[in-house]
DNA sequence: TTGCGAAATGACAACGTTGTCATTTCGTTA
DNA sequence: TAACGAAATGACAACGTTGTCATTTCGCAA
């Protein structure tokens, strides 16, 4: 055999199969224009050869940073996939690569333990995805030389958050009906931990009381299509509900199959409006408008964010990725 | 102010508030039993006083080990979430974290190419989650230092591969199908490129053939709801037609309101088998029978892979997990 | 050929840990 | 009190890079 494993090639074994020094090989790799053409050929086939690869930890040991930012996934649900998926090309992008840790199911992790974790790990900045309230979330105190940001719709006292605008996105919804014409909106809501569900809800309240109308109870669901067919079972039944927001689409659909099975026709006796966009995949020829949130840039939001911070650690920011309405026919004109 | 930022804070200035050795600290973090116990404390003061945090890149660089797992998504879908969240759990349980990198869109990446990236980056072992065809999936061979598991329901030369049994999935909803008198099976499949499709059609195909039955023609599909609609459209002319594989359960549904739409009931007339077991979230009711995969229990699988290979990482295995039956009411016993 | 400035290369320390081995301190027993 | 083995602690090198600064080599003009 020819090569054996003699533990790992360093820059010295290479700079010894070249005839050169150690540092003209880590000068091959860091400022290549800096060594004489031949020389780095020279360099090169040595590499090639004793099949080199520079050693991370050395460099980030000198460098004093590791070129990786930390992402904490405290919750992982569907849009959470665009995010992570904005959140890595934009990393990509800038020349970072992603350490990730997740919150275990059952277990309670606060923002001061996930804060610790992160920071025994090779990280130069942190993301927290945070989309249910934690015990320590007014308290917390990020690393000071550690960029914390946190995907949220809360304010947090010392750290950037990004978030979508989720009470904007309600409240663009509430608008749309009434502007035509209905004279109430009802709402379902999603499970009632989550912040979306949360920040929807009172996005959808504000925008009723903003026009003085008293908001109906609002019925609670658990994002499910199931829980919104009950809910539209029990909103058929109110002769005043013309208009509905249901938190997610799912639900939305729950509620125009509940409808339809009571005898009532969507957009014609019951206009409807859900979440996030994704009813056409699942449902042929779906005819529900819905508010779209872009996750994926919330995502390159949030890391470049993190890159911009990376200098100032401490420095403070509140980004609102604004949502999209994606018209479609199951909302009726009332003053036509 | 008390603590001026000189800096990061090492071990060395921890051992000098404490009036220590910098290998007592050590020892204080790594073996505590070791050090007397008011040692320990007066170590554990100044290390809080300091804010002392551990040097990841000195640490590895002694240990000449990570902690961490690379992760690399050449893919990014739906169930790739649930995947992701095993891998997740799986690490955290045995101490490792994730590093992560992602093919961006349109880039087209090779197995070597992402390889050659991980490689530079913290970690001990690698998981590629490839769900199409790359142009060096044969010829690709895996750094003899880092243990490579691929997640793919392709059978490398060299590397260990974790998949679902797709195969597996398709055959059993077929023999289902059969076993309940149904004389033919009908396949609409997904995105042409999609491995999980052209293993689930692979799997109908043989199952049929095992059986002395012809395949019909395949509809092609392309995961969403409208082309599955399509599909249900032609399918509605065949007379011969009694039972439906689709590749995926939104493309089921699109069959199922084609069939409704055209006068024809599920299950009375057109029995209808999904996959992935997800209708349930977006339809009331939903009475669809479906084959579901354990993508949580595949990234563990994986995880637990890379981990077992980390000591030899040339070993091979292949493991495949398989799907289970989710039986609703969407398909009719003929023989009843 | 010599001399010169610029380009290329090299020697050595340093980054912050942990392993090895030597030294000090402690608690017992003679 | 002295002597001893065990426990606790410390000094120093090493891990594989990069930064600093010194040295060598090069290309060109005198």
């Amino acid at each position: 055999m020819a090569t054996m494993d003699k533990k790992n090639v360093s820059m010295n074994d290479v700079a010894i199969a070249a005839g050169v020094s150690l540092k003209t090989v880590s000068r091959v790799i860091n400022e290549p224009e800096s060594v004489r053409e031949s020389t780095r050929d020279r360099v090169h086939a040595a590499m090639e050869a004793l099949g080199f690869r520079a050693n991370f930890a050395a460099r980030s040991l000198k460098l004093g940073r590791y070129g990786c930012i930390g992402v904490v996934l405290f919750h992982l649900s569907g849009g959470a996939v665009d995010m992570i998926d904005g959140i890595a090309d934009a990393a990509e992008e800038r020349g970072f690569a992603l350490t990730m840790i997740k919150k275990r199911a059952g277990e309670k992790m606060t923002l001061a333990e996930a804060a610790r974790r992160m920071s025994q790990l090779p990280v130069d900045g942190m993301i927290f995805n945070l989309r249910q309230m934690v015990d320590d979330f007014d308290t917390f105190e990020a690393p000071k030389d550690l960029k914390t940001v946190i995907i949220t719709p809360m304010e947090h006292p010392t750290c950037s958050t990004v978030s979508d605008d989720q009470e904007g996105g309600a409240h663009m919804a509430c608008e749309y009906f009434l502007n035509r014409g209905h004279k109430n909106v009802y709402f379902v809501s999603g499970k009632k931990e989550s912040l979306s569900s949360q920040c929807r809800m009172k996005g959808w309240r504000a925008a009723l009381e903003a026009r003085g109308i008293e908001p109906p109870e609002p019925l609670q669901g658990d994002w499910n299509a199931d829980s919104g067919y009950a809910a539209g079972l029990a909103l058929a039944d109110k002769p005043d509900c013309t208009a509905v927001l249901a938190a997610n689409d799912c639900m939305a659909n729950g509620v125009m199959m509940a409808l339809r099975d009571k005898g009532l026709g969507v957009p014609d006796d019951v206009s409807v409006i859900g979440f996030d966009d994704e009813l056409y995949k699942t449902i042929p020829n779906s005819i529900l408008t819905s508010v779209k949130f872009r996750h994926r840039e919330l995502g390159i939001r949030a890391l470049n964010e993190v890159v911009a911070g990376l200098e100032a650690p401490s420095s403070r920011s509140r980004t609102l990725v604004s949502g999209v309405l994606v018209e479609r026919s199951s909302v009726r004109d009332l003053r036509a």
